[in-house]
RNA sequence: GGCGGCAUAGCCAAGAGGCUAAGGCGACGGUCUGCAAAACCGUUAUCCCCGGUUCGAGUCCGGGUGCCGCCUCCA
């Protein structure tokens, strides 16, 4: 294994807009506090993208030797809760609950780090009721009928993370929502929300009510990192109004110059090219896709691009009855244009295919089988007794999967450092003319051993390879409805008309699992095969 | 309307002012193979347009054009 290598790690800061060396409060560690989410549905694939950014940052400055802690929030008071509650009969807290409980299984699946602090708003009612009382005393919250409010207006540098001036906002609001007239300013938002009947409520100096959406970042993040700590997470569309109320009721209640060091924010996916949103309704559970793809292929997926950069998921939607593909007319018709058959948008969303992650699982399939082969060959080679060094791109595998990781995180460019080590380790194990076998068992233990910190960076090639590629195979066999029985069959039929030098009939055979969407391979050691 | 971001090959996508502009998919040619497949090797871009700064710009600045997002719940 390589030496360890450890770059300066710079990050890009939402507030300077600029990519900055990452400069922590105290030398050697680093608090990481993450926007996680409210718990009234199931995830969807938005919640694991802003889940797998903090978590491969974390992951890499702890392999940097950095000493991380994690704190990824769960908030389960919000008046979505309550809204959904009503709506399934079910006590707002249980269904938080039990929201809160799919999401860590959707987490773990997707093979997510726990955080090291997990702080529910239920839990912290007091240093919520207490961070309200103290903007309250510095004229900076105001009281009404037992809501209370942060006074914008007061708070000199409101606007700074998402660049605006209270000026601009002023001008654009009350034209699109209604003004609460008991506001001073329109844009003064609620740090406690008094309850009506039959709401939850916490007892306050205000009366009995609830913290608003934004005030629980403040009060867990300062409870758990203290009032000033390094990095923020969260999505995009988190930086207005969430991450700029954090801003002003933390350096509010606790002066300039405290709160995040550093924002970082992930961008948005869509779906063939249009925002993926709850109120356009195009948005996918994780279930829904995990039904139909192994885990590890969504979380390399969302490797595959830089964090900032939006994310595209190609859809392809054929025909349940069929197999046409459905344009999105038709889709929304629910009716397909070539055989006339009806379908459901379950039934659609059942049959939908994804490129983009079809491509994922492939390259996975690759570097998986890269690694079996791998691993295959230093267990049944001896150790040369002499040491040479690896072959020159093995060499620099993890130095240059570093760098790229220092540079603002960017797994995209990681990824693709990846690519000359694993032809050159292909290569080798496909033959290797030429290369010594000192040469050849160093390339590739090195490339084990260093494949295994990458791992452990990425959350990704870190299961036995030959397992997955077995559950790889089962997975999209049914996926595909490929039976595998037959397959074993003709494979038995194929191998021995093969023996019996009968090409004829061995094309044939070949011909037949074509059909079935499975390619042969021959090898030395007998026939094994694989999708199309 | 205000503000922010993006524009790199057929498609996707890295490029923190300076060697021949990563990588993936696809395509084409080759090695291997009974023929294939897989794997490997090779080919496939001067960076939306115009102007500027600089010895030097995809990278910085200004002006266009075109997409996208935020300004309302959203990851």
């Amino acid at each position: 294994m390589t030496e360890p290598v450890r770059p300066q790690i710079h990050l890009h800061d939402t507030l300077t807009g600029a990519k900055t060396p990452l400069e922590t409060l105290e030398p050697g560690r680093c608090g990481v506090y993450c926007c996680g989410p409210t718990v009234y549905g199931l995830t969807h694939l938005g919640n694991l993208r802003a889940a797998v950014v903090p978590d491969v940052m974390v992951r890499f400055l702890r392999q940097q030797g950095l000493d991380v802690k994690y704190v990824r929030n769960i908030t389960d008071i919000d008046d979505k809760i309550i809204k959904r509650s009503a709506e399934e009969g079910m006590p707002a807290q249980d269904l938080a609950d039990k929201y809160a409980e799919e999401y860590h299984r959707d987490l773990a699946d997707m093979n997510m780090l726990e955080p090291d602090v997990e702080p529910r708003v239920s839990g912290h009612l007091a240093e919520i009721v207490d961070l309200v009382g103290r903007l309250v005393n510095k004229g900076l919250a105001y009281a009404v009928d037992g809501d209370v409010y942060y006074r914008v207006k007061e708070f000199a540098s409101y606007g700074k993370l998402s660049k605006r001036t209270l000026e601009e906002m002023l001008e654009g609001a009350g034209s699109r929502i209604e003004v609460d007239e008991r506001k001073e300013t329109p844009l003064d938002f609620a740090l406690w929300k008094a309850a009506k009947p039959g709401e939850p409520a916490w007892e306050s100096p205000w009366g009995p009510g609830r913290p608003g959406w934004h005030i629980e970042c403040s009060a867990m993040s300062s409870t758990h990192l203290g009032q000033t700590f390094d990095i923020h997470t969260g999505g995009r569309d988190l930086i207005f109004p969430h991450h700029e109320n954090e801003i002003a009721q933390s350096q509010g209640a606790h002066g300039d110059g405290t709160f995040a060091r550093y924002w970082v924010h992930n961008g948005f996916i869509n779906f063939d090219g249009e925002k993926m949103s709850k109120s356009l309704g195009n948005f996918f559970t994780t279930r829904e896709i995990t039904a139909l793809y192994d885990p590890e292929t969504v979380r390399y997926f969302l490797l595959t691009v830089h964090y900032r950069s939006g994310l595209n998921f190609e859809l392809e939607v054929p025909c349940p009855a069929c197999g046409a593909v459905l344009l999105k007319a038709a889709q929304e018709a629910g009716r397909c244009p070539a055989c006339g058959a009806e379908h459901d948008d379950e039934a659609l969303k059942r049959s939908v295919r994804f490129p983009g992650l079809e491509e994922a699982e492939d390259r996975l399939a690759y570097v998986y089988g890269t690694l079996a082969q791998a691993r295959t060959f230093l267990d049944s080679a001896k150790r040369p007794g002499a040491d040479e060094p690896p072959l020159e791109h093995t060499a620099g595998l993890l130095e240059s999967f570093t760098g790229h990781m220092a540079n603002d995180f960017n797994t995209g460019g990681a990824l693709g450092a990846l690519s000359k080590p694993l032809n050159e380790v292909n290569g080798l194990l496909a033959g290797g003319k030429g290369v010594s076998k000192p040469v050849r068992w160093a390339t590739l233990s090195s490339f084990a051993a260093d494949m295994g910190q990458v791992a452990s960076i990425l959350g990704c090639f870190d299961q036995e390879p030959a397992a997955w590629l077995a559950r790889r195979r089962d997975a999209k066999a049914k996926r595909i409805g490929l039976d595998t029985g037959r397959v074993d069959e003709l494979l038995v039929a194929r191998r021995a008309a093969r023996q019996a030098k009968d090409w004829g009939e061995a094309d044939r055979l070949r011909d037949e699992l074509t059909t079935l969407g499975v390619a042969v391979q021959d090898g030395p050691q007998g026939s094994t095969w694989d999708f199309l």
